[in-house]
DNA sequence: CGCCGGATTGACTAGAGTCAAAACGCGTGG
DNA sequence: CCACGCGTTTTGACTCTAGTCAATCCGGCG
């Protein structure tokens, strides 16, 4: 039968989703459940450094991230690029351009990444038939407005330092939650190329910024990414309270 | 009768929203016409200067912004204040707060202010109810996200000339299609000192930057605000391709 | 061993912040 | 009608943060 997964096809139903195991998102009920196992229409994975949605392209499709770590960005006409946000499992990706046509903004993934695929077409389905997911859909965009509110704060108005510190103690309590590092082993997959277009400042700035946060013992540079060993002392530095999230929804 | 406005009240009726007749907003069919007019509870007008939504407080309340212009911001806590973005006609603030509880930027206006009330309370009733008024819902929040990102970008990769450039064309062309300004006469009503906290500058940079475009003719500083005069060279200075807005849906 | 993509460093430059004084426009009170 | 005060815009001088250029280092890999 057509919507029923096969072995090969390596897709997890989403009776099985191992994201509703976590204790950050919200449970859903059965009928909900139901309908969304039918809006996924199938699974995507890509390779890291992978572009997973084309600024200027109209997509068919919108995503749930299932695992894996990507980022938003836009670039100037003449190169230069500005990250805009990181997604993580449970973020939707493409919904700006479900909704309003052409993608402007582009996403790369950082790792390896699985990606839940949904039918733009079908969005009005879940409008219309059912009002709790319209209402969660909301609420996720909302959430990332909120958080690019807070970047914006961000870049705007701290210093470099404060600004890493930021950087790095959110990403690392966004990772916290979804259970992504194993007892502290596995490290935030980006290069300091990524800091420094998320933050707005050169590379070679960005990498002064962090040595100072490496040499208090705050951070440290691995393999193939960042690892946080104070988050409070990033957090003091940054001046944030951090992120305030009990349950969240997800589809 | 409690839903009917009396000659007082100074209530606007949707039905004769000055909004609905500018043509960059759609349509609304007559039953969900209907549904706004009774989702309506009043009517609210502030003073060029006043609070309309306050950081950390939870507003039992929703508005959509009927004339007037405002800001909204953040700010950390030794004073440091980040301009987020502009509200304009037809713009709904505090949505972020009704769906997530606590407000987590301010909302202040720029000259008198009207706006139109919504129970927070009786939200659901709007995506229970009218599946297609959601979808406006997170096509609104939607559109936000895809400006912030936009400032995003502007803020972390462009120069401060490019900056202002882009900030002031952005406005201009805001402002420009809710026919705000009357023949050119009217001003866009913002300080240099809301320019440089929207950029992330210091007011003195910012106005050597300002002048370096008034100088070329590109903008002219008079009464109460800023005049561009010349769209087209802001946009080039920006590298911007300005805002591409057909009918967009208001509620 | 030599190549390659990051991460580091150092030297110098340029863009943006700070401080402080002046110039302006406008409303108010004498 | 004019002086005064206040909020803003302008300017100039000086400081400092962040950018640029260019070399070096380092670990992984063919």
């Amino acid at each position: 039968m057509a919507n029923q997964a096969s072995k090969n096809s390596k897709r997890t139903p989403c009776e099985n989703c191992p994201l509703r195991r976590l204790a950050i998102f919200r449970d859903f009920a059965a009928e909900e459940l139901a309908f969304v196992s039918n809006f996924k229409t199938g699974e995507l994975a890509v390779d890291s450094g992978a572009t997973i949605l084309l600024e200027g392209t109209h997509s068919a499709h919108l995503f749930t991230v299932l695992s894996g770590w990507g980022f938003r960005y836009k670039m100037l006409d003449d190169g230069r690029r500005q990250i805009l946000n990181y997604v993580m499992p449970g973020d939707i990706v493409g919904l700006q351009g479900s909704l309003m046509g052409e993608m402007q903004h582009s996403i790369e993934a950082l790792s390896p990444v699985t990606l839940c695929v949904f039918e733009r077409d079908r969005l009005n389905q879940l409008f219309t038939g059912h009002p709790d997911l319209a209402y969660d859909l909301t609420w996720i965009a909302a959430r990332e407005e909120r958080i690019l509110d807070e970047h914006l704060l961000s870049i705007g108005r701290r210093s470099a330092l404060e600004r890493a510190a930021y950087l790095l103690s959110f990403l690392y309590q966004r990772a916290k939650v979804l259970d992504l590092f194993r007892g502290n082993r596995v490290a935030i997959p980006i290069r300091q190329q990524h800091v420094a277009d998320t933050l707005g400042l050169s590379v070679v700035h960005t990498n002064k910024t962090l040595k100072k946060l490496a040499d208090r013992g705050l951070i440290r540079w691995v393999d193939g990414g960042c690892n946080v060993r104070d988050i409070d002392g990033l957090l003091a530095i940054a001046e944030w309270k951090g992120i305030s999230e009990h349950k969240r929804p997800f589809i």
